[in-house]
DNA sequence: TTTTTATCGTAATTTTTTTATCGAATGTAT
DNA sequence: ATACATTCGATAAAAAAATTACGATAAAAA
């Protein structure tokens, strides 16, 4: 392999959807006052063994950990916000304005890490003008204007399915680069687009599916 | 191996994440009046190789596929349904009557596959007694008995960080086997029960992320 | 009917991810 | 000051997952 020197590494999805539970629970030990933490209570917490942590930790630490002491707190909260991209702090729209829209203005989760819902959109006019928890729904008239002007790169839809593919398509002609589906829709998005479609439904699905082999066995 | 007539075979969690990817895209396929599909069609919709597809789906499906022509799409989709749960029509309920709860209330992607969100209870006086998309607000007070009536199973956790824990111990008290939780918290479950925390935060985090590293390279 | 072609199913191989093991380092206690 | 316990980092082994390779078969074409 020729990335001795190219420490390109290469961080696998299983890890990536490690990092930000590590995270958490980093923040929440770091509240307690805790200043150090040794991999195998992280890997405890979370259920995973510790050299997995280590492992994990090593592509994105920017401090080896200390024999008998463990990892600073601080120091790998930091690396964690920093590879996670807690710290570009960027804005994000969010189209629809239905339930789960408002929903998404309403978060309390997104406060903490530098992410900000900062406006919705939608068509109808009887949610337009609206405010939910002080973050406006404007028409979708504005959309291309508000996008451009504030260089929004990131958007939700929570449309129906109907209108995903449009709203993506809107999205995309408007500058957005990064798009967060919830619209139960298989959607194309041109190249160099981050598209990620989470379907609500199929998740709720899987978590009855479990259910339903653990019981009948 | 000798589990030619125990067919209890092992189903890998990366298998368990695409068969939902499968299902959504036969059943566009089969609305489109589609009768069969080849392997390599599914895997292209979602960006997976062929010969993973089969491979999944020898493990699912009760029927083989047939040269030149591929799968008989009903019967893969009755498979990948009954496989995921959704035949055994399931009730759920969500507590926490906030934007987020409502909007599993009124969400469209559920109807399809055998899930039904039949109601949501919270504490707040305000929303008690409201109904969304037809189905009802209750008082935290009535939950229990609600639970135990109706022998619900599945539960969402659409509450402040601050409720979750509590929530999640009187959903298991009150009988409830399988919980998806919304709340950005860490929750503990005894075990024996379903847990699957969805850290919506996280993940527009690693959208984030990703754009952010997408766009300095 | 015979040939061609698309597609499957499975075995073998490779790659990726996780776990196990061990020497070295660094605090803490005696 | 010395011994001891804990934790790390690295490497090796194992397990899991994905890819490649290839023979078999059914439909379509000749």
């Amino acid at each position: 392999m020729e990335d001795t020197k190219e420490n390109k590494k290469e961080i696998s999805k299983a890890t990536m959807g490690r990092l930000p539970l590590y995270l958490r629970f980093l923040q929440e030990e770091r509240a307690k006052g805790a200043t150090f933490i040794s991999s195998s209570v992280i890997a405890q917490s979370i259920s995973v063994s510790s050299v997995l942590v280590r492992k994990d930790l090593e592509l994105v630490s920017t401090q080896a950990g200390k024999p008998r002491k463990g990892f600073p707190i601080a120091r790998l909260v930091a690396d964690l916000e920093r590879f996670l991209g807690y710290d570009n702090r960027s804005d994000v729209v969010v189209v629809g304005a239905g339930g789960l829209g408002k929903a998404f203005l309403g978060y309390e989760g997104f406060k903490n890490n530098g992410l900000s819902v900062v406006a919705a959109f939608d068509v109808d006019e009887r949610v337009i003008g609206q405010t939910v928890a002080g973050k406006p729904v404007y028409s979708m008239a504005d959309f291309e204007e508000f996008v451009f002007a504030r260089k929004i790169r990131i958007g939700i839809i929570a449309v129906p399915k109907a209108a995903a593919q449009v709203t993506l398509d809107r999205m995309v002609a408007a500058g957005i680069k990064a798009v967060w589906n919830f619209a139960p829709a298989t959607l194309v998005a041109p190249k160099g687009i981050v598209l990620k479609t989470e379907d609500l439904a199929a998740n709720l699905a899987i978590l009855s599916g479990r259910l339903y082999r653990l019981s009948e066995e």
